[in-house]
DNA sequence: GTCTATAGGGCGATAGAC
DNA sequence: GTCTATCGCCCTATAGAC
């Protein structure tokens, strides 16, 4: 038997939301978490930086879109890359998950001290977007502004997605932002 | 003579600044604050919610940004009067202030704490903006993704414009970043 | 693991403006 | 008198230092 009992990080993981979910962000001390998770405060803060951050953990998005940038064919244009990542995604991560995302957006929705750390997330997973472009020999501007406009369509697909009870796809609701997107930024364009 | 001396409020978001200057946004205590401001601690809490909050409270572009969109003609196309909007806002606002706004950007950008809030104040942005094309009775998809659009472009103009110190103006940031979305959207698109 | 600085909030007292 | 802003001391919890 092991010195401590394994897992820690998602013992203390599972613990929090849990609490979250029971009592609110704010009325869960990092205390309540720890005792729970069976272990000391400072073992909590030795695997999260800080309380917004336990609820952040399992988030495995960004890697998967610095590897799937990189692995694509050289030759892909930016978008159609991204836009193939956000279809496999959709479909293979979060539509088969939708009853734990929908309840952490409602978490993060009333929670600012969450709102924050969340809208955080969002700007990393465009700087990796960003990054990864530009490893690919884009221009770094060009690089910028599509991470910007991917990392925005998923994140308005996602709130139509969650707020939606009718049981419309992910994807469908991507393609929807997208046509109205195309169609916002054309208005007055030549052509 | 009063008791108290004026602009308590504008007297600490000064005090705040100065010192988040001088020795950075975290070695900055709001005691050190309070104590250049000539007032207590629990004042400072009055007029501010947390720390963070002192260094944002002087934007003005959400109050700005709704008068424009419910003054506007009730037949603009939504985004052609962001666009109006942004220009306006570019010229008057932002070009004639770029020293202190370069500045902020910099505290924001090494600080991830007022990263953070400044991320908030984009999302306060986007739906001040959502709501206002709501209330000209734009469908409620279509007012999110044009705010989220403008948001999304102004933000990455104003990156591109603080860190181009060749003194280009942020409306041609602006003209380019729009160029490059509108380009990035139409690939792969049909007509 | 314990200790401490700091954030942030609760509450009543106080002192001016009106 | 009422209203409002400040003060001053209380407290808890976070987060990092030792």
């Amino acid at each position: 038997m092991a010195r401590w009992a394994p897992d820690t990080r998602e013992r203390l993981r599972a613990a929090a939301v849990e609490l979250f979910v029971e009592r609110g962000f704010e009325a869960t001390t990092v205390s309540d978490i720890v005792e729970r998770a069976g272990v000391t405060r400072r073992t909590f803060f030795r695997h999260f930086a800080d309380k917004r951050e336990v609820f952040f953990s399992g988030d495995e998005i960004p890697r998967l879109a610095a590897a799937m940038i990189a692995a694509a064919p050289a030759d892909s244009p930016p978008f159609d890359l991204a836009w193939t990542g956000l279809r496999t995604l959709a479909a293979g991560r979060f539509e088969p998950r939708r009853p734990e995302i929908v309840a952490a957006r409602r978490l993060i929705e009333l929670e600012p001290a969450l709102r924050e750390r969340d809208l955080q997330k969002q700007a990393d997973l465009r700087e990796v977007l960003t990054d990864g472009y530009r490893e690919r020999g884009i221009d770094a501007l060009r690089a910028r502004i599509v991470a910007g406009v991917v990392v925005e369509l998923l994140q308005a697909a996602l709130e139509q997605w969650a707020a939606d009870d009718t049981g419309t796809p992910l994807i469908d609701h991507l393609e929807r932002v997208r046509a109205e997107m195309a169609l916002v930024l054309d208005v007055g364009g030549p052509r």
